[in-house]
DNA sequence: TAAAAATACTCCATAGGTATTTTAT
DNA sequence: ATAAAATACCTATGGAGTATTTTTA
């Protein structure tokens, strides 16, 4: 036989009344029980926890030490249990969150505080990263979910959206066209273009080459950067123009012009990407949170989230 | 059904190997009662702790939290059974021990210090204390062990000599006794008389008083200390003489003389004291050293233990 | 004598074993 | 087809109950 909490639970209520009929009262058993329980935790121990005649209980020094850590123990456990159902339940745990320069860019920082100001206890670890090493590292089981450039066709995931942007050209001030209304695609098909670099970028250009190729050219790229404040840069260098979403008007450095796109209908979309499955814990919770602030329509305003704060 | 070290031991098997077949060989179980042993405690916590396939088995967050209080709880568990056996062995605890002006100023030190070096992990709490007021706190355990003026007479008890030493009378310098190899007590029937305070000092006088009164007098007080040092300080001060033990010579100040009394064979015997029947802790160690260091025979001579370091 | 712990015995809940089924790769 | 976990069913250990004895204040 072997210690069990129960010897522990019964130890500390014999110390707590110094007698086994009250303590065994207290406990729901009855008294012979409690005194072989302890019998046989002091028989496992090789210790006499209480020296006892039958007018008096009392507790040995032996006793003393053993009780202040039992005490401990089943003060570990109590807690152990309710942070365990805490995680469980989604309001206490850790979140590894992949954003693109996109993403945060746009909303995300505003989603996350609303987010983290309803969870307190769930910690935000937000990693930048690229849209297909997110992907790649949420398969992993490495992230929980990633705010990625998207729809994104692939099984076993779910996905909501999160925003969804026009196109917009950014000129240098000098350029010709900076002082326009608005451009048609069309009219870029002779520009030097400022890129982001083709590995990292991939996602971004597989929606916005399309758009081009419909206008009938393939941007000519003359420089690629790493991210989006190394490509206006670029740009403000005047070393070419760049197409890029709405949300880069956050991200405006001087000698920057931001023209929209009057025939691209079509928006670039950033979803929130994660395994399916995920009903439990902080994912849970933030997959509930998402869904219930998925963007509306497809054609809804680049501003903000609604703050009610 | 309610949660056990069990299901905490065999959490911590199934976290480690993530295998329910190889766990339940290393607890030495089947594992179907393992399976069910973890479903018990997944539906008593409403909490999963692992998501398993027939292929694999994986923890969950809330798992993870769980597991890492499971090892906090069996290490707690394991400490406190060694803790609690160590003091059982009194190899580990803490000595209440009393001692008297004449113990201290004898070999109790050497003594005490010796027993520390064996056992470095007892802590020695000394109370400087009178014996009467010894014994009362012995009765009432808020005293493991005293060292007092004895023999004591006294059932429940064990005690054993310490220190046996001869009375000596104590001069001041210009006492006209105070150039003498030795004096007997009849001379000292017409002297002034410091004493220790009545109260106090009780045990003390039952040993000497008889000794006066053989010789035919009962000594003339005229002044009363609380302590040793107020005694000799008294003496110093010329306002009277004092008998007191052999090892007085340990605290003496200036101006005084120490001189045998040649017709007092008799010693003040200082005895360690003990409530009988401590054979375990602490006590039961330190009895065991004290009987071990008896002194020889009640005319041993009255110098510090023999130090073999 | 009374009050309390220990002992004797009986019972049953449940931990654990064996055989089998289910399921995913 | 195979390996692993889950399920079904049975066994037996040991925890708990009732009745009784022992002990000491």
């Amino acid at each position: 036989m072997r210690i069990g909490l129960r010897h522990i639970r019964y130890l500390i209520a014999v110390a707590e009344e110094l007698h086994f009929r009250r303590a065994a009262e207290r406990l729901g058993i009855a008294q012979p029980a409690l005194s072989r329980a302890i019998q046989h935790l002091e028989n496992e121990l090789g210790v006499v926890l209480f020296s006892r005649t039958n007018r008096s209980v009392q507790i040995t020094p032996a006793g003393e030490t053993f009780l202040a850590s039992c005490r401990e123990v089943i003060n570990s456990v109590e807690t152990a249990i309710e942070k365990t159902q805490l995680v469980h339940q989604g309001k206490l745990g850790l979140l590894r969150i992949g954003y693109t320069d996109v993403a945060i860019a746009g909303k995300l920082p505003a989603l996350l505080k609303k987010f983290q100001d309803e969870q307190p206890n769930i910690i935000l670890q937000p990693h930048h990263d690229v849209t297909v090493s997110q992907l790649q590292k949420l398969d992993a089981g490495a992230l929980d979910v990633g705010f990625v450039t998207g729809p994104i066709n692939r099984s076993g995931y779910e996905q909501c959206l999160v925003s969804s942007e026009r196109f917009v050209c950014v000129f240098y001030e000098s350029h010709p066209l900076a002082r326009r209304e608005a451009v048609r695609l069309e009219e870029l098909s002779k520009e030097d273009f400022v890129h982001g670099s083709s590995r990292d970028w991939e996602q971004f250009y597989s929606y916005l080459l399309p758009l081009c190729r419909r206008s009938g050219f393939a941007p000519r790229i003359v420089q690629e950067a790493f991210n989006t404040s190394g490509i206006l840069g670029l740009v403000s260098a005047g070393m070419g123009v760049t197409i890029l979403t709405d949300s880069v008007r956050n991200s405006m450095g001087p000698g920057l012009v931001v023209i929209p796109i009057e025939d691209a209908a079509e928006e670039l979309q950033t979803v929130a990407f994660w395994k399916s499955g995920s009903v439990e814990g902080a994912m849970g919770v933030f997959s509930e949170f998402l869904l219930r602030h998925e963007l509306e329509a497809s054609a809804g305003p680049t501003d903000h989230l609604d703050n009610n704060d």
